[in-house]
DNA sequence: GATGAAACGATTACTCA
DNA sequence: TGAGTAATCGTTTCATC
């Protein structure tokens, strides 16, 4: 097992050979797998696959184990895409305002990104009554937003939370 | 331990007890907890816990055990978003954008949306060079594609999984 | 990296309310 | 019907090579 580390001032990455590629692709797509099964794909030794496991996860490579749930199942059956534009952009303004998104619920997801708008939030929700109710009691109820715009998600065609190394 | 289902047409989701729900939380936060842990967290027997488990698996509620990697040591760590144009959108052109999008590994998400452009992507690369090459010889080598827009994530305030029931 | 023993958790059958 | 107890089985973990 080969590692080395590459750093460049603010940020490191390993360097994975291949078998821990194809370990972190297998996990990836199903932790509940024994390591008896890892060992049998990967032509390993249980105890192989066990250290490698736990050097990963020590590395802080794998950040965490979770069960994955199907949204229709959750009604939680309506996504949508919105972004926003701050009416200021001072220091106070920003803070808040990233705090209280990241602590709503319905927004799973939230970036700063470049562009016309300052930021983009993926937002589930049972369906388009409830995410009106959200735009008005929770999001917009936000102060220093200046406008919204929002993009509704009709079909998915992917979603992986897998990153191929 | 009480279910019902409601159904409407075309979809169905169970209605969940407070206890399932703690459950599913917990499960999302980290599925390496043992059975033992999470009895002690819900104040239950551990085959009780074991049997709610089994019982969201077969329902398909919970989908899938993985390992969420950090993308910072996979050296992924430049997250764009980039709007997608069709030239057309005969059947034909549609089936054959989202097969070939989906093969990608660079994308990570892909959503058919309302709005100006049909397709949303979140891209995952290296850097903005890798982002350059994955444009040029990946994504826009897709036929029919007629014009793209790309925001790039200049941080990233939240991102979770984890569905809140 | 492999082997094998000890420790631990998951799973199942059985029991009780 | 739903939850708890206890035995079994398989996996994880670790010392040793």
């Amino acid at each position: 097992m080969s590692y080395f580390c590459v750093s460049l001032e603010k940020f490191s990455f390993m360097n994975f050979d291949a078998i821990d590629k194809k370990l972190l692709k297998l996990l990836q797509a199903n932790s509940k797998q024994t390591n008896k099964e890892l060992s049998n794909k990967l032509n390993l030794s249980v105890t192989a696959v066990y250290e490698r496991i736990k050097k990963l996860e020590k590395e802080g490579v794998i950040s965490n184990y979770v069960a994955l749930i199907q949204k229709e199942k959750a009604n939680k059956n309506f996504l949508a895409f919105c972004h926003i534009k701050l009416v200021q952009h001072t220091q106070d303004y920003v803070i808040k305002f990233e705090r209280e998104v990241a602590n709503l619920e319905e927004v799973m997801e939230c970036y700063h990104i470049s562009g016309d708008y300052d930021y983009l939030l993926k937002v589930i929700v049972s369906d388009m009554e409830a995410f009106r109710e959200f735009m008005v009691n929770k999001l917009t109820s936000i102060n220093h937003i200046g406008s919204t715009h929002s993009m509704f998600v009709i079909n998915e065609v992917k979603h992986t939370t897998a990153i191929m190394i």
